[in-house]
DNA sequence: TATGAATGAGCTTTCATTCAT
DNA sequence: AATGAATGAAAGCTCATTCAT
């Protein structure tokens, strides 16, 4: 499981207080991504505030400088992969590549590949509480994303409701997830070619 | 949210071996009900060995008699969940009731009412780890949901791969669950509304 | 490491009493035997009431019925393999074999096979507290092996206080294996070669 | 039974670093004191880590924070013990006071005011595991035990394998102890004028 | 702003012993 | 005499968070 956080977020800076700002910035970036490793390492439940700091060479007490508390670092972390996978799909969207299936296999694979964020997405989803202006944050980036997989569905030649059509897409991708990408008893490999049939069985239904 | 697990589980002893046996299993059902009680009331947080041997009026040891850990006890208050959804498909059943859109509806109201399960879902697909026997246990008991929603699909006139298409259709109902059940800054109302039209979104793509 | 404790402590009964008597005692052993077994298996800090009763084929009430509690047990234990050490140098005896030497490597390879057995003699002596009843027992028989040591010692020709250097000769053996006989970073070859050397060096010194 | 630790293992800082070091220091060691302690009020039952936390005045996690376990910060008093003795008999060597008698008297008195060291050897000795690194260190002093008692015996005249003929002479004062210094159904008094008579033999063996 | 030692409530699990049957 | 489920105190250890430096 690669994680696939890209690493160039930083410019040029224009002046001595934009330089302190990128510094600042950038170690706010190194505890995220140490984080983000450790996820992909041990999943969810292995993440200690001290591996975190270790691995990012800050202090425990750094991490709170940059974070309010774990769940906040947590919640920074699912909100960079949702603005991965939203490049990754600019991506083939610019090469005119996107269709339904496409976008399905592009979503779903980096969710395969990044178990980790699915498991912060269980976690904020069923459990957790976010504070007001996270879920502000949250509803942003969603939007963004859904009107994307919309703009893929409508040249896919859907009608009708294509704003719930495209949430029932989006949820039924995720559902392919929660529902089968660790079903126990089975081989990856099984579960993968299970997986794959199953977003083309979606992505059918969608076009 | 209550949770809708039955109570009557108890029949007449016909020796006193049987009563005893039956006194065993009315002990494990209070200790699984005291623990499925205290997920509805605090999430995953809320369940350790201590809170849910203080609400059953048991000790923490007695726990341990009949359960190997807090895992094995999780699991089967799933299986127990799983096994209702079962009845309750049954019952409708009989009555020749079951549509896609009913049988979703109604799969989706007790997740909603049982947000629990759902989470235990999560946790056992997501991050935990089955026992062999756990899996079996698992298996049999999908199979057979599975058996009944092709039942319903097939009786609404899917064709092709049924037995994809069930799977892909219970896929879309979890992932409507996890993607927008607890959408953070939506009222509950709102929240149920959305739910209710993804549902029928998906049923009609289903028949 | 192979216990070395004997069988055949059952004779013919005489009388229906006596039967029951002796059914009794077999039933003692067994539990007896069952905790020896598992202490050769497990250690000391290995043994669990559970386990013995399991292996024993009793339940653990019935332990309790034979011994005051596990203390109890594991003297009873201490005792028989003390018991056992006397026959096993009255078996040398009879074919007059012992010198100090002997008696001396006969011990030490007794401990050694029987870990456990020293691990109680160092459980006892160093923090248990012996009820008077256990106290006299273990009087009874250690003068006994006392005897047998100084009647060896004797043969061999020493004089002065027979009674006091017996008992520093017993002592030197028993810091042999308390000393030497699992020392962290040996090799268990090296170990048996340097605690033979020691134990004719000793031998030797008493001679 | 007194405990003999000493405690001016202070000096003067020289820099702030030094300070906080020596600080660090400190506390560590009013961990190790308040667990020697415990061991010599109760025993090995009585050192548990919520006792050694509120004897040493701090808490419990603090505690881990300078010990990796229990038997971790167990080994270190043993080898501060075996400091110990190394030093007192440094002492009296300057004064050209040793000999295998008094050595012996002053090892066997060390062990009689500080049962728990004794507990503790016979802990890692018959049931525990040694890290390689405890191991090691465990080596390093016991060596230079070996090496000051080889010096006091070949003073008294001892010949052929003085190497072999120390460890001899360790093990039977060592042996002394687990078989005699806490012999049931004897007052300390008896077992004390036993003691010192069974030194006087061994001494006299190894002279 | 960075540090990291201190905190202590909290966790799961074990196990000798009791006692009603 | 035999049973074994129930007990619950106690264990070692973790870890997010705080705060004085």
């Amino acid at each position: 499981m690669q994680p696939m956080l890209k690493t160039d977020d930083t410019k040029a800076p224009a002046s001595l207080a934009e330089l302190k700002k990128s510094e600042k910035e950038a170690r706010r970036l190194l505890i995220m991504r140490a984080a983000q490793a450790l996820f992909a390492e041990n999943g969810f439940k292995g993440v200690t505030v001290r591996q975190i700091a270790k691995k990012a060479g800050v202090s425990i007490g750094t991490i709170y400088n940059y974070y309010a508390g774990l769940d906040d670092l947590f919640f920074d972390i699912f909100l960079e992969h949702t603005k991965e996978i939203l490049e990754i799909m600019s991506g083939h969207a610019e090469k005119n590549e996107l269709t339904p299936q496409t976008v399905g296999k592009l979503y779903i694979t980096y969710l395969q590949r990044n178990m980790s964020f699915f498991q912060l997405m269980g976690h904020f989803m069923l459990g957790g509480v976010l504070s007001p202006k996270s879920a502000d944050k949250l509803n942003t980036v969603m939007r963004t994303l859904m009107t994307r997989l919309e703009n893929v569905l409508k040249k896919a030649g859907i009608c009708g409701d294509t704003k719930i059509r495209t949430h029932a897409f989006f949820a039924a991708l995720n559902g392919i997830m929660i529902s089968y990408a660790r079903y126990p008893g089975r081989s990856e490999k099984e579960i993968n070619a299970h997986i794959q049939r199953l977003i083309e069985e979606i992505a059918s239904l969608f076009t």
